[in-house]
RNA sequence: UGCCGAAUGGUGUAACGGUAGCACAAGCGACUCUGACUCGCUUAGUCUAGGUUCGAAUCCUAGUUCGGCAACCA
């Protein structure tokens, strides 16, 4: 696997440029997660870019969770939420921080811009202020409460602290410009009242920060000094600036770039929660869903995914990436690094004729074409085989055609080369069985006499193979685009094929794999072993079919 | 009709005033004990119009198109 070199982007130019002014002289990022789900790769081009950043200009890059909103946010996502970044590879070490243990200085900073008359408690309901803030073409209204003094907004701030007022009575608001062309601007909701429980602070808090004060104060306190998200947090920054140099505080610069987007499949939390919930899919780690337990189950590399970013780089255009070279991707890193193995996806039955009935013998086959270091295996060998139904025909359609055909010698990859005489069938005309003839002097694949054949065909032997259940996986969706049709819901793209089960013929050392070992199997494509795999009863993922010429 | 942002082959990106390059995709071919891998070749691009300049994808102006923004979500 090519290392994933961290190429050079409009960030890292600005990082340049900060370094070379003397502006900054180390760098630090963060990875703010809220954990209130399970990871996607949208998150994890951000968490390549964080931590990529951070790596490449020997700084740091902390991870702290974003957890200001206890409604939403559940202890279950946090230990997945880190082991997910340690699988990709990553490592924050000593630097884990959560927004909630700055609960205390947030609300200090809140009594301090009150005190500046920065900062008012507001009383209008949620759907009042709708009201006043106005439509982006025309300018809101003053609201009632806006010209309190500093003594009775200190009074009420700390009446909405201690619980004398029920959930949404009231809020605390930032006193910017209700006529601002940027409605983020228009006097934004600091502090809200909402009587939850949090993971982290218990019962401490009845009022917790919105994300616009929260976030900003959060990177300010660790001192990150450059603060990465994606482009709808654009209109916010004005916001972000305004409320650290209101509190005259170190001041992180926050830049934005553009969310993955990737064909055939979709990346809003909401809808995957959708696609979970309405039991389209087997759950978060289903290795058809884009987030990180679900691509790990389907056998993708944590470093094909960080190449993958790496390649993409970033930009602050909206785009959608084509699956196709995030595949390709994965491929390069599975070719190099897989074992291969014979497995018999669409098995028929091949009889050697001329091989003795009770004789078995053993192969060394070479578990890499390419790399001696993989070793090798025992793959056992008899007069019975299965093979792939389709490795078989009447008649050949072209002279590409490399299985048998009556009269048609081909190689069984590694062993011997053997003619087929006759095929039996059944009343129906389906093939019940191949008879074959080998050639004994072709022991391990090559005819002395040094004649070629034109295919050499995978092969499994029949009293050997292990039965195994096989999940045939593929993209989710049959849309490049499936939100792309506004009159339909995306869910309704959903290719029914994408998942297909079947029984195959392996080979014994699949069998004796551990869960998630992956295989290239010869001449079908990339397999893992699944969580669900044992010895006696294998499973089988597909990641990816090997390339193919489009059919 | 407000504000913010973005426009380079089919897709994703590079070029930082000096030969528009790379990868994926597509097509053709070679090689092959995997129709894989590998290798060779081909197709194909600077949104438009002006301007500055010896020279513009890059700078300026105007326009066009696309995206985001009106949670007590993040």
């Amino acid at each position: 696997m090519s290392n994933e070199e961290i190429k050079t982007n409009f960030i890292h130019d600005i990082i340049d440029a900060d370094l070379a002014s003397g502006k900054r002289t180390q760098i630090v990022t963060r990875f703010p997660p809220e954990p209130n789900g399970y990871l996607h790769i949208g998150h994890a081009k951000a968490i390549c870019l964080d931590f990529g950043t951070a790596e490449k200009y020997n700084g740091k890059c902390h991870l702290r969770f974003d957890d200001t909103n206890p409604e939403a946010e559940d202890e279950e996502y946090v230990q997945a939420i880190q082991d997910d970044i340690k699988w990709l590879g990553f490592d924050w070490g000593e630097n884990l921080f959560w927004a909630s243990n700055y609960f205390d200085q947030m609300y200090s900073y809140a009594v301090e811009l009150i005190k500046k008359g920065k900062a008012y408690v507001c009383e209008l309901s949620q759907e009042a202020f709708k009201d006043y803030r106005g439509i982006p073409t025309e300018p809101g209204k003053e609201p009632p409460g806006r010209q309190n003094t500093i003594e009775e907004n200190l009074a009420l701030f700390e009446k909405m602290k201690n619980g004398e007022f029920e959930d949404g009575a009231c809020v605390l608001r930032a006193r910017i410009d209700m006529a601002s062309p940027n409605l983020h601007l228009r006097d934004p909701a600091l502090y809200r009242i909402k009587r939850a429980h949090h993971h982290n602070t218990g019962d401490t808090w009845c009022i917790y920060p919105m994300y616009d004060f929260a976030h900003c104060i959060e990177d300010s306190i660790e001192g990150v000094t450059h603060s990465m998200c994606t482009l709808e947090f654009e209109v916010h920054r004005p916001l972000y600036d305004w409320i650290l140099q209101t509190l005259e505080i170190f001041q992180p610069q926050q830049i934005e770039f553009s969310r993955l987007n990737l064909t055939y499949t979709v990346m809003s939390k909401r809808k995957l929660l959708e696609l979970v919930n309405e039991k389209l899919v087997d759950g978060w780690d289903d290795p058809r869903m884009p987030t990180l337990c679900g691509m790990r189950r389907r056998g993708f590399t944590a470093a094909a995914i960080r190449n993958f970013c790496g390649i993409l780089g970033a930009t602050k255009v909206e785009s959608i990436s084509e699956i196709e070279l995030f595949e390709s991707i994965v491929r390069d890193d599975l070719n190099e690094t897989s074992p291969r193995a014979m497995a018999v996806l669409d098995p028929i039955k091949v009889v050697l004729e001329n091989y003795p009935e009770d004789q078995t013998e053993t192969f060394e086959l070479p578990n890499h074409p390419k790399k001696e270091e993989l070793g090798t295996r025992t793959v056992p060998f008899s007069r019975e085989l299965f093979i792939e139904r389709n490795d078989y025909i009447d008649v050949p359609p072209n002279n590409k055609y490399k299985g048998f055909f009556v009269g048609r010698e081909v190689r069984l990859r590694g062993a011997y080369l053997a003619t087929c005489t006759a095929v039996e069938k059944d009343a129906d005309g389906n093939v019940v069985f191949i008879a074959c003839t080998y050639d004994p002097k072709t022991k391990g694949g090559s005819a002395p006499d040094g004649r070629k054949v034109k295919g050499t065909i995978h092969w499994v032997s029949a009293k050997h193979a292990v039965d195994a259940e096989i999940r045939s996986y593929d993209r989710l969706f049959t849309e490049e685009n499936p939100l792309a049709d506004k009159e339909k819901d995306f869910k309704e793209f959903i290719d029914p094929q994408s998942l297909e089960i079947s029984t195959a013929k392996i080979e014994p050392v699949l069998a004796q794999a551990v869960p998630s070992s992956r295989f290239q199997f010869e001449r079908i494509g990339y397999f893992c072993a699944d969580l669900d795999h044992t010895p006696e009863a294998p499973v089988y993922n597909r990641t990816l079919t090997l390339r193919a010429p489009r059919k």
